[in-house]
DNA sequence: AATACAGCCTGGAGGC
DNA sequence: TGCCTCCAGGCTGTAT
């Protein structure tokens, strides 16, 4: 599932063949994804440059005079750059046909992402009231520290709130949590400067090594099959409920917080 | 303001 | 083998 890391690799995968390159038309086969695709994107698009792609969050925006497009991969949506002959498999929702012969396709079987529109010199309301970037300077322990007070939510639950810090998902806010060793279940607002010092090291790490990961598999970007590859990456915690902890051997403990399943060990995180 | 949680959607896993 | 239920996931909208 796209993560932070994997939006990214995504974005550097695409950079090359479509920044600079101008639309020839959209092909909407499925105008509805998480949400209704704008009239823009279809009315707007064709004939524009895109003169860059950009990452907030796990949003890409497809930058051009005439606004962007604005991507979310949801949990099983994928951006590929394909010879414009390649055969539509299911679920592959909208080509951007571009103005040589290659079509960026995006395919989502699940129908969680979606496909809206930036004017220029707006920003829309879903990138409205994010939280700084982690691997940015903006984000450090202080910030957590600072924005943690007085809350009891669990802090599994508050790392993952983009009003925090965007892009931490399910399985980086277990991994990192692992790394600073602290218990998931433990209130926000108890937590100590020094080890929200620790926690943000840790976010920063982990995501810092999984973009790192997904970046050896970019060559395969343009290739049909070509999967983006983070995904054996070794985990600590998420999906190991029940198996030894890496670190002390004990059994990890697994339940649900915040909807959310999570794995951690009761010895080595409190 | 902070918290809780249903709902969106589909495919895969597991039970029977 | 097929049918059923459950789960996964990010994020929004509504209720408390």
């Amino acid at each position: 599932m796209p993560e932070l890391p994997e939006v990214e690799t995504t974005r550097r995968g695409l950079l090359p063949h479509v920044a600079g390159r101008s639309v020839e038309h959209v092909l909407l086969r499925r105008p509805d994804l998480r949400w209704p695709i704008p009239h823009a994107v279809e009315d707007l698009l064709p004939g524009q440059r895109i003169d860059a792609i950009r990452r907030r969050a796990k949003y890409l925006l497809l930058d051009t005079d005439a606004g962007s497009a604005l991507l979310h991969l949801g949990m099983s949506g994928s951006l590929r750059v394909l010879p414009s002959d390649t055969p539509v498999r299911a679920h592959d929702h909208v080509d951007i046909v571009l103005d040589y012969d290659r079509v960026l396709r995006f395919n989502d079987p699940r129908r969680f992402g979606c496909l809206l529109w930036q004017s220029p010199g707006e920003l829309h309301p879903l990138l409205a009231g994010l939280g700084p970037e982690p691997l940015s300077d903006d984000f450090d322990g202080d910030l957590l520290f600072a924005l943690s007070r007085g809350r009891s939510a669990p802090v599994k639950v508050f790392l993952m709130d983009q009003a925090v810090v965007v892009g931490v998902g399910n399985i980086y806010a277990a991994e990192a949590l692992f790394m600073a060793g602290i218990s998931p279940l433990r209130a926000a607002g108890k937590v100590s400067r020094e080890r929200y010092a620790a926690l943000a090291d840790a976010v920063k790490a982990i995501l810092a090594h999984a973009i790192a990961r997904g970046g050896t598999t970019l060559r395969d970007f343009i290739s049909p099959d070509g999967a983006p590859g983070y995904f054996e990456q070794e985990l600590s915690v998420y999906g190991r409920g029940g198996e030894p902890c890496r670190r002390c051997g004990r059994p990890l403990k697994q339940a649900m917080i915040g909807q959310r399943a999570s794995v951690w060990c009761g010895h080595c995180q409190r």
